[in-house]
DNA sequence: ACCTGAACACCGTTCAAGT
DNA sequence: ACCTGAACACCGTTCAAGT
């Protein structure tokens, strides 16, 4: 009775779609991305499995509002924000420890580009490239670049995570892979073997920040002395 | 009898791994993602849907073995490939010209960034970054970051063709994701407001090599003089 | 307007039984 | 060794029926 099942009675108070996304990132954060079914949401809330639907249009869209919801979230320091490559240096280092926490969120980025939560980056890394004097014609090209890279990597630290969960911890799941790796045909793959050897001591964070560095050096030979013009 | 009903008569020839994968890959060219299923798979292969897990272990593995076909089919010209950043260039275009006729291998591949596909895009970067002169200790973050900006975009492009599967065409769907975007709020929003102007006109490829020479640009303040030395 | 929950139309995967 | 195909254990989603 204590732990065993869950509540049986209905719930008193109204649902909402508030609610409902609420549940849903409890149950991505604690069970992981498989547990998340309708019936184990509607459980949760002690309703029918019908009756999200009548808030939310389907499984991708409430997983599109619970990704926003965590990348909404994401804050830059004032100060910070002042400086365009240390903005855009903190946004990223944002959605990088929103992974870190939400590891769904990394798979679910990756995997509808065109949900809101993107534009959300899109629109923080845009502004900043714009500040930083990048040329009209080339501010598409290097502010979706960037979103790429993020994008990407996510999906990355996702899959790490994903492979976490199984109870294994994030060592010996590297261990794994670079043994792996370290097991591949010298000819073909003499590059990756060399790589395997650093998997386990690499820092994440320090690779995703290396990546935007990487990029925001790129894009210093295209800057105008000056911000744009209006 | 002409078209309704798919052959009725068992296979003569034996089952293999590699028929298995070319009736995928038919399956996903032809009707999309969702189509593959091993119970279409079964059909198309004229066996029962159980024969499959004889030879490939489950459909994580199927996916992953026909991404790998199509990507082990990319090529670099020979002249082209003595050129390192030229090298990396004609990859990525090979990369991004595969998902092209291949829609499903972009979600593929970022659905899944350990993949053996995924080994051999970065054994291709990899080779070129070392050709190119960077320092061992940033190799790994350098051949990472390209890998993952190639993931990243080629998660977009496997957006945009599911989009078009539904009998769309390119133009109108960008159309009608730009109308959305213009719709947002001018407060918020003003860098996203701008790029939807620019997206139906947009040329993907372009996008993709731009991407790509920020990425080389970025890394020329790190090269050595020389190759680097044994 | 909002909720219920059985029912529908699927999946991937397994496995006793065949050859 | 290789294949069959019914059966199992799930899914997301719908919808008549309730309140």
């Amino acid at each position: 009775m204590i732990s065993k099942t869950p509540t049986l009675e209905r719930r008193t108070s109204a649902l909402s779609k508030e609610a409902i996304i609420a549940a849903a990132i409890e149950i991505l954060d604690g069970q992981g991305e498989t547990a998340l079914t309708f019936r184990a949401l509607a459980a949760r809330l002690a309703t029918g499995s019908g009756a999200i639907y009548w808030h939310i249009a389907d499984k991708q869209a409430l997983l599109a509002a619970a990704t926003d919801h965590i990348i909404a979230g994401i804050t830059v320091d004032e100060v910070v924000a002042k400086e365009p490559r240390q903005a855009i240096r903190a946004f990223a280092l944002g959605v990088f420890d929103a992974i870190d926490t939400h590891p769904w969120v990394g798979g679910q980025l990756s995997r509808d580009p065109w949900q809101h939560a993107v534009l959300r980056i899109l629109e923080a890394v845009g502004g900043r490239v714009q500040a930083l004097g990048v040329p009209a014609d080339a501010q598409f090209n290097v502010a979706t670049a960037i979103m790429s890279f993020i994008l990407g990597l996510a999906g990355q630290y996702a899959l790490g995570a994903r492979m976490c969960e199984g109870g294994i911890d994030r060592t010996t799941a590297l261990d794994e892979i670079a043994a792996r790796w370290a097991q591949l045909d010298p000819e073909n793959y003499p590059f990756v073997r060399l790589i395997a050897t650093q998997l386990p001591d690499h820092d994440d964070r320090e690779q995703f920040l290396a990546g935007i560095d990487l990029l925001l050096a790129g894009i210093e030979p295209l800057r105008h002395a000056t911000a744009p013009r209006g």
